[in-house]
DNA sequence: TAATCCAAATATATCGATTATTTGAAACAG
DNA sequence: CTGTTTCAAATAATCGATATATTTGGATTA
């Protein structure tokens, strides 16, 4: 375990949002790209330095984070970003694929043009120059390949199973940042994204969720034998 | 809208339970419970006081349940008891048989004798007398009920899915708690809970899974009925 | 070596004050 | 009369200082 220094992100609100909505915000950011360390111990003194904000909204940002799974929280004992590990992973692929077979199946059967078109412009996106550039490093291709994912499952007609799927891809997204061998895949992902599009847009929902499921389990294999787990 | 006077139940700690987990229980409770209504407005004064609590641990317990969907949450505006509407409870039906179709099937799949007694038990308490009086009204029969409800789901094999399963509980027991009528049909449901253990014994999925989707059906339409919705 | 004790660190909670935003009523204009 | 503007009270959000409780890690002791 090595101990990199926390991150400096002085926090600012922006619009209407409130303090504890941005540190929310950015804390969660933080723990999805990985500057914040599986396991790492949040303390709030540093905590409050480095994001600049006082006791309250950080307490409630954290247990809003708490409550979705991002921190893990122990009475008495404050807070810490989840742990990882190759059975949660795998729990979590499991988990993944059960909920979007269903979403994406209810979104293809209900899916509209509205639906097709914001799978084609993600998929469009994912595949310009500029998506690419510092070896598909920056926050906005993983901004765009997070909309991919949404967007194919946008139709489900259930919010609810929508904000479970969302929630499920944080988790994975933080577990894709922990090594940067998956980039080296990022070519073959583009495909694949082509592949499940090309699917869904010809209505064939045993393919497109084949084609989906092992999407996650490569992803998921290369990450496991990539020992950033053990 | 009946404007209903406000709970006043003293918040104390349990053992080393933090006082927010502990008004976080309690305002859960009272929620589902249906002692604050859908939409009720919870303004931080007022609980301040029904509660007996400080503004921190308010505020914690407040962000948990705003993110996990028991109250809503608007910028600057503060938090209110989530509504409930008739399409809002069809989506929670829906989703509650998608998710739980899964976790019914794989439990089947892996249940072990543990699995099986845990169901026979809850079942069994179900039936006793003392689980029937003031016509099924208890917090001892809402337990037991939800106990029952978990302890099909429970061999799964992934305790996020069990987690998400475990949210629209209570969200349907919070449905459920917003009429008398749901009670006139606990003699039914008693029998079908024995009948959806059966199929479970008998490993038979199929059956298992349609006759809780029918036991869910059943509920939401008679609720629906009663206009409370309305 | 293992158990106990203690002090520092940290988490949790209270209170009062301050700022920012929303709300609702009153005043106003078309 | 209707719709807009204005403004003051109510409420939410935040901070900082303080107080209490619990955990932690090391020193002491058995």
């Amino acid at each position: 375990m090595t101990l990199k220094a926390p991150p400096k992100s002085t926090q600012e609100k922006v619009g209407n949002e409130t303090l504890a909505s941005s540190v929310y915000s950015t804390l969660k950011g933080d723990i999805i790209t990985g500057k914040l360390k599986p396991g790492h111990k949040l303390r709030l003194q540093v905590l409050k330095e480095d994001y600049n904000v006082g006791n309250s909204p950080l307490r409630e940002a954290l247990n809003r984070l708490s409550a979705n799974g991002m921190v893990m929280r122990e009475e008495n004992k404050g807070f810490k970003v989840s742990t990882a590990s190759v059975e949660e992973l795998q729990e979590l692929v499991r988990t993944r694929c059960w909920l979007e077979d269903i979403a994406l199946r209810e979104s293809i059967k209900n899916g509209d043009d509205e639906y097709d078109e914001r799978i084609v412009l993600a998929v469009h996106r994912l595949s310009r120059p500029s998506a690419k550039e510092n070896n598909y490093s920056t926050p906005e291709h993983q901004e765009l390949h997070r909309e991919f994912h949404q967007s194919i499952l946008a139709a489900c007609n259930s919010s609810i199973l929508l904000r479970y799927c969302s929630q499920i891809q944080d988790q994975s997204f933080r577990y894709r940042n922990l090594t940067e061998v998956v980039r080296y895949r990022a070519d073959h992902e583009e495909q694949e994204h082509q592949a499940i599009r090309d699917a869904i847009l010809e209505r064939d929902a045993d393919k497109a969720t084949s084609l989906l499921f092992s999407h996650y389990q490569i992803t998921a294999d290369i990450l496991i034998e990539s020992g950033v787990l053990s």
